[in-house]
RNA sequence: GUGGUUGUAGCUCAGUUGGUUAGAGCACUGGUUUGUGGUGCCGGGGGUCGUGGGUUCGAAUCCCAUCAUCCACC
């Protein structure tokens, strides 16, 4: 994986780059669909490649691990393969997953043992067994397996749990180091800082996670709960810390004004279930402001879904008919407004890099985050 | 015509030996969703209990009449 950073905002810590691997380039800073088992929930694989424009999806390892399990992805030679995309691929290592399936797993020095949502059996994933899964999976970015503190956050829980994640870590890049690339195409190793809503704590990560000279970072434990600005705060003083020459992943952020304002803050790249799922629950993201499909008000709206949407159901379709395609539950309804969802955190990336290419981001995003606020 | 059945929210139905302001599911309507246990979650509006009398401190509930409904029989 190599990362060149093109040009930095003067106006702000953005900066737009491109990381490339063995399975394409990603412009940065970049939002990443969620396919947490081996689908973005609702598009073909087709769609996301060009119509969503994406340049990179996420995988989940707890999810993938459990089913279709790895010996069939082993078998098949990995996630591209199997799932027909070859674009590059990030999982997670599972780390959230042992935060929101917190009752179902125990904790401890070596790893985590937990129980399947599934079948109700037991597993356990060591620091170690995380990068082998994820390296069966066959991801180009794989992720540090961590603990994500939940909000709010004790102290004295934090700060152990950080440190915990730091001996994790060390345990991550030797056995990862030690392993090679499963399937013939370069993998990466991703570190996480953790450290709650501290601040002395997330400088702690910080410079501890940018001393294992990774090619990337990642901030995780934030959107969790916390308000914006706390996490703000946190990513401004991590992204001082963090190298600068290296993509920085904020991850399971956010709503739009959380990436544009973490992008002002020096982050490259966004994941988030919420174009995703909030499509499926009938909430559209548009450059005007967020629309709820399902109200009657848009009942006799022929409009199109969004006039200014690049995306091909944005002129295709209106308002009236995606309305009455959730009013019948139709399953078209929710692939159109993930489509256009989709499409649009893409076109919000882009034309954020484009203005921090021609110098017009900074005011650009005071504008933006404005009206992404509104309710239409 | 005779005997019986059932009438409660837009729909399908609960509602105890009579006892506060008659409930549920669906539908309608509004909100919510941040490294996806999510066809999810939370809220709101809507009924003079078929109609008219009666008994009772008090009736969706008991009695009478009446209308509608469905079933069986003539």
């Amino acid at each position: 994986m190599k990362f060149t950073l093109k040009k930095t905002d003067p106006q702000s810590q953005a900066r737009a780059g491109v990381i490339e691997t063995d399975h394409g380039t990603i412009e940065t800073p970049i939002f990443m669909p969620v396919g947490t088992a081996g689908t973005v929930k609702g598009v073909h694989q087709h769609e996301i490649e060009n119509d969503v424009k994406a340049h990179i999806i996420l995988g989940n390892t707890y999810h993938l691990y459990l089913r279709p399990k790895m010996e069939v992805l082993e078998a098949v030679g990995g996630l591209h393969k199997f799932m027909n995309w070859n674009k590059p691929i990030l999982t997670d290592s599972g780390g959230f997953q042992v935060y929101s399936l917190s009752g179902r797993r125990k904790i401890t020095e070596e790893g985590v043992r937990f129980k399947s949502h599934i079948d109700g059996s037991y597993h356990f994933f060591s620091p170690e067994y995380a990068m082998d899964v994820q390296r069966t999976i066959g991801a180009d970015i794989i992720m540090a397996f961590d603990e994500c503190t939940p909000y709010p956050c004790d102290y004295h829980y934090a700060k152990r749990s950080m440190k915990m994640t730091h001996r994790w870590l060390k345990r991550c890049c030797e056995h990862f180091d030690s392993t090679p690339d499963k399937y013939g195409f370069k993998q990466t190793l991703f570190p996480i800082v953790q450290g709650s809503t501290y601040t002395d704590l997330r400088k702690e990560s910080a410079e501890a996670i940018a001393s294992f000279g990774r090619e990337g970072n990642a901030i995780g434990g934030l959107s969790v709960g916390e308000p914006a600005d706390e996490m703000y705060a946190m990513t401004e003083i991590v992204t001082a810390v963090l190298p600068k020459d290296k993509p920085r992943y904020l991850m399971g952020v956010g709503t739009p004004s959380n990436i544009l304002e973490n992008i002002a803050l020096g982050i490259d790249m966004f994941d988030c279930v919420m174009p995703t799922r909030n499509a499926r629950n009938g909430m559209l993201f548009t450059s005007e402001g967020t629309i709820n499909i399902k109200n009657q008000k848009w009942q006799k709206d022929f409009s199109p879904i969004d006039p200014n949407g690049e995306s091909y159901v944005d002129s295709a379709y209106s308002k009236a008919y995606l309305r009455h395609l959730f009013a019948a539950n139709e399953l078209l309804g929710k692939q159109i407004a993930t489509l256009h969802n989709l499409g649009f955190y893409l076109w919000l990336v882009k034309e954020a890099r484009r203005r921090i290419l021609d110098g017009s981001f900074y005011d650009w995003k005071e504008i933006m985050v404005k009206k992404m606020g509104l309710r239409l």
